[in-house]
DNA sequence: GCGGCATGTTTACACCGAAAACATACTATG
DNA sequence: CATAGTATGTTTTCGGTGTAAACATGCCGC
């Protein structure tokens, strides 16, 4: 195991080390803490203890590290969700599997998901990793509605039709949340069953045969 | 008729004579071009030929400015939507109508319909007029599924439950296009059917007896 | 052992939001 | 009509930002 790099724990080394990870470290906390629109390249430098212009010797500019961040969120969200598809279960299943861990990621993680989308980073076709990443995101879902199309679950059309309204849908769902939009203190439910409840009307918008009374929690009579 | 205000036309005078309405103008056009994280107060004042602080006698802060820019965008979704509900026809096709309304709009002004969700704004909580705004259009909604609930059209549940659905699902489908997301040369449908489509199908999620075959554009066999 | 290259620093510039002290001119009151 | 008060705009100043250029350091391969 080769040592590569200069000793992290010696502080007083000329070289830090460790700067582009670190860096990266410290932008989440500090994305999660004032969002992507506050991110000071200077002051993740004074953070990480390097000069305030050391960070472009890793990023070409401060797009470039948000660029980098948002990719490994798309990883992160490709991996949790295609983590909860289990071929032995039903498409319906898979997609309110999936769909719940989506959301529940994005509402623990507001400022990362906000990131991937949104306008914090400009330019985006100019980084092909990131569509790459962002492109396999959809996938998952994507797959997902070919198989429930196929085997007849889900509504006879093309699955791109069906991938867009499930993710409008979901998407929605995780901004609006995100964004404190539902006053909590007028809904009906709480946010455990708000959120199966709308997943269950996410799957009903594209199901071949949807119940008439689908099983979400309190009916007004 | 009260001359109030000094002759906007004598370019020479001291005061400017309608500052608030420039600012807001010039600020509708900076974040058309150029996105609300890159709105510069200074920048407004240079356009508007006055200097850089004379904004703050109208605006308490940049954010003051966003909000106000924020509240009229909510008034007019407001206007959009309500303007299209018609109370001789279904609560199914207004919903369709009202949609579409929304959707063309946010489309046609993506920044402005950015900067009222996401988190350009700061402390939204502490403008009660924005909040009132915020609240008004979404009661257009509201209503509709109110009374689509008790004509038995859509599903007899908690008309909050319903709004929370649909209004995920749009906005969901608004940000996602906004935002580019949707590559365009992959999808099966132009924009207008795939906008209408989905209209269909977030429909279909919340309504009582849900056609098995949706008439929208082409199924796949 | 030494030269090159990756990595870090110093310095500099142009921009920003915003606060404070000051200047001007409209308007309401006598 | 005169003038005091107030709304509006300016100047100055501060601390912060992104990022480019020139320079310093020290690790790694020959």
């Amino acid at each position: 195991m080769s040592r590569a790099v200069s000793d992290p724990n010696n502080a007083t080394s000329y070289h830090h080390g460790n700067l582009r990870e670190a860096l990266l470290s410290a932008a989440v906390d500090s994305i999660r803490e004032q969002g992507a629109e506050n991110l000071s390249l200077r002051a993740l430098a004074r953070v990480v203890g390097v000069s305030q212009t050391a960070p472009y010797r890793h990023f070409a500019d401060k797009n470039g590290l948000l660029v980098e961040l948002a990719r490994q969120t798309f990883d992160e969200l490709s991996g949790i969700t295609s983590g909860r598809i289990d071929a032995s279960l039903s498409c319906a299943d898979n997609l309110l599997r999936a769909g719940e861990a989506y959301l529940r990621y994005a509402i623990a993680n507001p400022e990362k998901y906000r990131l991937i989308f949104g306008s914090s980073i400009v330019h985006r076709e100019q980084y092909p990793p990131l569509q790459t990443a962002a492109r396999s995101a959809f996938n998952v879902l994507l797959q997902l509605m070919a198989d429930g199309t196929r085997r007849g679950e889900f509504l006879h059309t093309d699955p791109m039709i069906l991938a867009n309204n499930c993710w409008s849908s979901i998407h929605g769902f995780a901004l609006l949340t995100i964004d404190g939009v539902f006053a909590r203190k007028e809904q009906p439910l709480g946010f455990d069953d708000m959120l199966t409840t709308h997943l269950q009307l996410t799957l009903r918008a594209i199901s071949r045969e949807p119940q008439e009374r689908p099983d979400f929690a309190p009916f007004s009579d």
